[in-house]
DNA sequence: ATGGGGGTTCCCATGATGGGAAGGTCAAGG
DNA sequence: CCTTGACCTTCCCATCATGGGAACCCCCAT
């Protein structure tokens, strides 16, 4: 039996995650000793390993509740498990192409700009809604 | 001279957000009515839009600050302008790197997976920290 | 018994946004 | 003139996951 330091250190999971997930109902509550301490056995170091490996997935903690639910239910479909996978697949995959839109944008706007000494600067002129004089305009044609 | 709602039509930021923008000092506090109301003219708007597109971007509300500022400085040099763009091209860049690096892992875990109707599912088993018995180990050779 | 390194709870902060309550204001129409 | 409904004001709370820190208690080794 471990203490909390002891677990965090074991799974990964900080001493603070750890009673925040205990708090928040993700995680059983934890056993306590005599003093309020609380205890931690392997099995319970498994369970943080295994919300930790989900979060570093970028699941969700609702995620994580659901999948902690399918481990512990041994009558469970794989499909199940294999859903929840897909969609936060496909949620990475939106914030992916959100962001990589971002970028391009970006990119455009500092390909456009001599960043050098002087002021002109077509990411300001952009950004400042002017349709920034003569350098390829939205609309191409 | 617009109320605090045409603004927010007019800039497409929320009138929420336009009071927490000037509370934060993000942009100056707007004028008021005799009654109490802001009031917003042209150059205010763009201001807003200004704000809007940066955020749009991805700039956190720290960097749209230091935009503005540059865009209000007519002395700026544009390399700064540009400096602080390539830096949010290189934040972005992280956090997409994280998340393909994630999808990656997932794709990897569902590829594994039957998705039907039994139980067992090398996700939960590799989240569960279990060497996923005969499929493709980690330590390869 | 004392000191240092834990543990415990509770509160606060982040970053950017939304929701909602309580109360004042404005404009239009009866 | 008064009502009504849409709008404004401030203030508080919630999100999501995490960290910081205060105040206090506990355990073990010296």
């Amino acid at each position: 039996m471990m203490n909390i330091g002891e677990a965090a250190r074991a799974s990964g999971v900080s001493a603070k995650m750890i009673r925040y997930y205990e708090e928040t109902g993700l995680i059983p509550p934890a056993g306590r000793t005599g003093s309020g301490y609380r205890t931690y056995g392997p099995k319970e170091v498994q369970v943080l390993r295994f919300v930790r490996r989900a979060r570093d997935l970028g699941f969700p903690m609702e995620k994580v509740g659901d999948l902690l639910a399918l481990w512990r239910d041994r009558e469970r479909a794989s499909a199940d498990v294999k859903r929840l996978a897909e969609g936060q697949i496909e949620a990475l995959e939106t914030r992916i192409r959100e962001m990589m839109e971002m970028k391009a944008a970006l990119e455009h706007l500092v390909h456009a700009c001599a960043g050098d000494a002087r002021p002109d600067c077509p990411i300001l002129d952009d950004l400042g809604g002017r349709v920034a004089a003569n350098h390829c305009s939205t609309t191409k044609n």
